[in-house]
DNA sequence: CAAGTGTACATTGCTGACAATCAGCAATGT
DNA sequence: ACATTGCTGATTGTCAGCAATGTACACTTG
């Protein structure tokens, strides 16, 4: 093309039907959409969506992979039932994958991620001065994603991407929303200082003090919601 | 039933054609019986197992979402290219999952995992001793599985099984065997012993080196087969 | 002969239909 | 009245076929 070149244009959308369906219900499934132990058939979500059922079969055989749904050969899939226990299950994953990201986002130590990482924790302490729950709990979960997306590993990645979905779901499922704690803004604020100072061994500390933190307070509320159900 | 209850009897094997397949996809993946680059069609794999394209299809999204193939929309599913950089990057989350699982193993102390996993040790060391180098390969991820799966926690272990899988095929490709190194044997012997004696921090460590030693022998190996193949 | 164009072939994406399986309930026999 | 059997409705598992897409190559045109 020697001159006057094609004028930019967006490239034309092309949609896995599956991967929609996929993506589509994981959101529902994070915001609690669904009942735990319901049954979600593939000829309804078919018909939901106005399509076959193959690609809401793929969907459907992904999110269980993904442990978003649980599966019963010739029986169908269900919204899993999720306890503490799963959480912290889930926590566990969650950290080793967090942890190893942290650490070797320190040893690459890129200092435009970093303000990166900053900009999004005063956006999030903004929000939680103002009270904006919602958006602190995105915010939230944004930055912990940046955070790992920053250290360059694809796998680490794809890895933290499917488990903190689940991690949302978790919570969600029993109820408890993350802002809650008054020293939230701090321990993110911990752990990223800890990275920009280098000290892997710091910032490991502080996340785990921020999930244990977490964990302890969902077990508490749990108790309590418990108890005053029964 | 009062007497003569019913003769104990193996159920019936139930099986998933698609997971089935996906299985012995795998297991071709790891042993490497396809070229990198090499690209797969359902209609050809259909043919081989002797089933419609459907399961085969499902085979296909699954192995893709696991990084054992490479899918592009509309042309196909390929055997994907592996680079050192690919396997550092497994090992990545190799060494996060198996840390934390090492870590927890730790804190719920188990001595009956202990001494089974020392048995396992004992096989491997005879191996290496005997010179059957296939037999200790299957060991020593046979010692890291059950490591991870001792653990105790379903993600921890899911996550580890997919990724090993990864890893096998990675080293396969590469044309790089584990057993190679002299040193072999006490690796996973210090490992043990540092999680037995209760120590994660020195089990950490032990895991570290152990990964880095493969990690350097591999680029070496690397680096020697490229120049001579230049 | 070079550059662009049109056509044929291969492969995936999706659909609708059929077969296998399962949980629950009614029917049957003791 | 109780246990077992057989039926029923619903759901998943599998299949073959059609439409959409992409690649390769021969063809036209300058």
């Amino acid at each position: 093309m020697p001159q006057g070149a094609f004028p930019a244009t967006a490239p034309i959308e092309q949609v896995d039907v599956g991967e929609v369906i996929a993506a589509r219900l994981r959101e529902l499934l994070a915001e609690g959409k669904f009942v735990a132990g319901e049954q979600i058939t593939e000829g309804s979500t078919a018909a939901a969506f106005n399509v076959s059922r193959g690609p809401v079969r793929e969907a459907f055989k992904r999110l269980t992979q993904e442990g978003l749904l649980k599966s019963e050969r010739n029986r169908g899939v269900f919204v899993p039932v999720l306890s503490v226990g799963d959480v912290e299950d889930n926590y566990l994953l969650r950290e080793a994958v967090e942890g190893a990201s942290l650490e070797r986002l320190i040893s690459r130590s890129n200092p435009a991620e970093y303000t990166r990482l900053g900009d999004l924790l005063d956006r999030f302490e903004q929000c939680l001065a103002e009270g904006a729950w919602d958006l602190a709990d995105d915010l939230d979960l944004t930055f912990h994603k940046e955070l790992v997306h920053a250290a360059g590993s694809r796998r680490l990645r794809h890895a933290f991407d499917s488990v903190i979905v689940e991690t949302r779901m978790c919570l969600r499922a029993l109820g408890f929303h993350h802002p809650e704690h008054p020293d939230m803004a701090s321990w993110h604020r911990d752990i990223l200082d800890a990275a920009v100072a280098g000290d892997a061994e710091g910032a490991r500390r502080a996340l785990r003090f921020h999930n244990a933190t977490v964990l302890k307070d969902l077990r508490r509320s749990n108790e309590d919601t418990t108890t005053t159900g029964s």
